[in-house]
DNA sequence: AAATCGTGGCG
DNA sequence: TCGCCAAGATT
């Protein structure tokens, strides 16, 4: 039995005229032009939730600097932490780090080019595990990222917002849409995620520019406002904003950080190394509850140490 | 399974 | 200006 096809739009027509848009205007990034397992795994755990534009220079220099895992893994975590720089989410630079080591002990220095193998390595999710086996070993996978949701729920299913989380449904809809052929399925991977990142993006869509205006269901439904409202993302105010201060200055710092200084801004202006972070800090006005639950979070998370001499990166 | 986790550019 | 959002993962 034949399943039940996602549309009226024969797929043949999108997979062409999508494919056929990418190869015309893809951008030109570096992780696409003979780029090793290892560094395509580094891209996308940095660009998980993080844009295209910060995340190029930052995996350029790594590259260079840690050209395979076990270059990788032989680097300290303070080192780690501070060539990932302002990147967000500094958990994801200790858990590549963490997925070096095991891919250095597991595999003999090779990423591995399972689906399964990737997902079970440190930070490595169902996105992640499927765009790697795609990209960097042209295996057939399904590959659903946020701008692939979003082209699905528009060009498909006629909505303007996929669910606030993934569903099962979308899966299925996804993998009866990828191409049988393994090439055509990595390209379509690409192209459909490219096409969400430059045409259909989430605010403002250029719906004028993209390549399947006519296929699309959002369209022919007349453009439907959301049904929900995303909820936001709390920022001011948050632990998250404090432990984006912290970090920065333990990042600054070349020797431990006595809790006194995250404190006392008249102490802290001794300190010229960081005195532009520990302003930043300061700055927040944060009380000591949520500074010293601050500090314990990232003790917990392995992103700090604390010693008698204060906090720093862990060795 | 809802909450948590950084950062900065842009509409 | 300020809220939205970005190639998610984890617990």
């Amino acid at each position: 039995m034949p399943t039940t096809a996602p549309s009226r739009v024969p797929t043949e027509v999108l997979h062409h005229r999508i494919n056929a848009w990418f190869q015309r205007e893809a951008r030109d990034l570096p992780w696409r032009h003979d780029c090793s397992a290892w560094g395509i795994l580094v891209s996308e755990i940095m660009l998980q939730q993080t844009p295209v534009v910060r995340v190029q220079p930052v995996w350029e220099a790594w590259m260079e600097r840690w050209p395979t895992p076990a270059d990788f893994a032989a680097a300290p975590a303070a080192e780690v932490l501070r060539a990932w720089g302002r990147l967000g989410y500094p958990r994801r630079a200790l858990r590549l780090h963490a997925a070096a080591t095991e891919i250095l002990q597991k595999y003999d220095g090779a990423v591995p080019n399972t689906y399964t193998e990737l997902l079970a390595l440190p930070g490595v999710g169902t996105y992640t595990a499927a765009a790697v086996a795609a990209f960097a070993y042209g295996q057939r996978t399904t590959v659903v990222d946020t701008n692939i949701r979003r082209v699905h729920a528009r060009l498909v299913i006629g909505q303007a917002l996929p669910a606030p989380a993934l569903t099962a449904a979308e899966m299925t809809l996804a993998a009866q849409l990828l191409p049988e052929d393994r090439d055509k399925s990595v390209l379509w991977n690409a192209s459909v995620m490219e096409l969400g990142a430059l045409i259909c993006t989430a605010r403002s869509p250029k719906c004028e520019q993209c390549p399947v205006f006519e296929q699309c269901a959002w369209i022919a439904a007349g453009q439907p406002e959301p049904t929900y409202i995303p909820k936001g993302q709390p920022w001011a105010g948050t632990d998250r904003q404090v432990r984006g201060a912290v970090m920065a200055v333990l990042r600054a710092a070349s020797s431990p950080i006595h809790a006194d200084l995250l404190w006392d801004a008249q102490a802290a202006q001794l300190h010229l190394e960081v005195t532009a972070e520990l302003a930043k800090l300061h700055q927040l006005n944060t009380h000591a509850p949520q500074l010293e639950r601050a500090l314990a979070g990232l003790v917990v998370d392995g992103l700090a140490q604390l010693s008698p001499a204060g906090y720093q990166l862990p060795a």
